[in-house]
DNA sequence: CTTCTGTATGTTATAGCATAACAGGTCAAG
DNA sequence: CTTGACCTGTTATGCTATAACATACAGAAG
């Protein structure tokens, strides 16, 4: 589980990767009787292909361009089906939506994004969750939730300064 | 620098604590050759009263009752100043800004959302950031900035379940 | 096969968050 | 007293998100 941040910034086969978690998000989608309708279906390949964050909005355009709905709640109640269930993940910094590389996997993702090309990378956030734990719990808190993002350069960005 | 949080929670005379921070950021903004305007002052003030996360339009109305500029570009222009300086920070996850509570110190902050009564508190991140850190690297990616925020209960409201 | 029911989608309208661009004012250095 | 840097004010607009209601559709019950 640990190659899978190293993974995401390395140049490799996209349409591989999305057909994998593609297939991935469908048997996990039926083991918990839940339905993966075309929209929302299209609004995770469309989240896959992207291979990085994008806004409702930017998913928006290409779903109207290929004749689902075109107002705001169609995508929003998909991305909220998928960031439900584990399928995407919501990029707070940058009000943003990206597909969960590793669905169905227990994990507490920790984002990297890129500031110069804007690649978003999940990478394993369990020492970073557990350590969040502790200090909160320091102060009588009990986490429930946590959003841990890094804002910074990526190998490839690190190695070509602009 | 530990019992920060422990004491955000705690029942506590806010006068005073707003006192000594405005105090503290007064200091620390002379020492960098800076200006602490009418404007900028009145919002840190604001959000030391208020004593949680405030939206950028909620701060907007209580300067525009006292007779400050109306638009947004005031309040977001002096948030901008005050987080960009340290004395103050922007919670993603509620699209909200609150005052620090101990500028001039460095910290890699994490905040803890209470999820009943809204209180936002500031624990210390330094464990949390350099587990970030460790696990950024092992994907080859430098950490600039990076956002901890978890969302959860409060000592109080464990104490007292809705 | 039809009706019922729950879920999903479509649509209208609106609310909330944020910034670009430009105009005018203030103040200290030269 | 002019210049230049910075701050504030204002207009206008764009992006993000949701409430509320209407329609459609699939599967279960009869």
């Amino acid at each position: 589980m640990h190659e899978h941040a190293i993974s995401a910034f390395a140049a490799h086969d996209h349409a591989h990767c999305s057909g994998d978690v593609l297939a991935q998000a469908e048997a996990m989608v039926v083991a918990e009787g839940l339905r993966l309708t075309p929209v929302r279906r299209r609004v995770l390949e469309i989240l896959l292909e992207a291979h990085r964050a994008l806004g409702a909005y930017d998913v928006l355009n290409r779903l109207a361009a290929e004749g689902f709905g075109n107002q705001p709640p169609v995508v929003y109640r998909a991305l909220d089906f998928l960031v439900e269930h584990g399928l995407a993940h919501r990029i707070q910094r940058l009000n943003a939506f990206a597909a969960c590389m590793h669905p169905g996997t227990a994990h507490a993702p920790v984002f990297l994004i890129c500031r110069t090309c804007h690649v978003v990378a999940e990478a394993d956030g369990a020492s970073v969750g557990s350590a969040l734990v502790v200090a909160a719990g320091a102060a009588g808190f009990a986490v429930e939730r946590s959003t841990v993002e890094a804002l910074g350069l990526c190998p490839q960005c690190r190695a070509v300064p602009a």
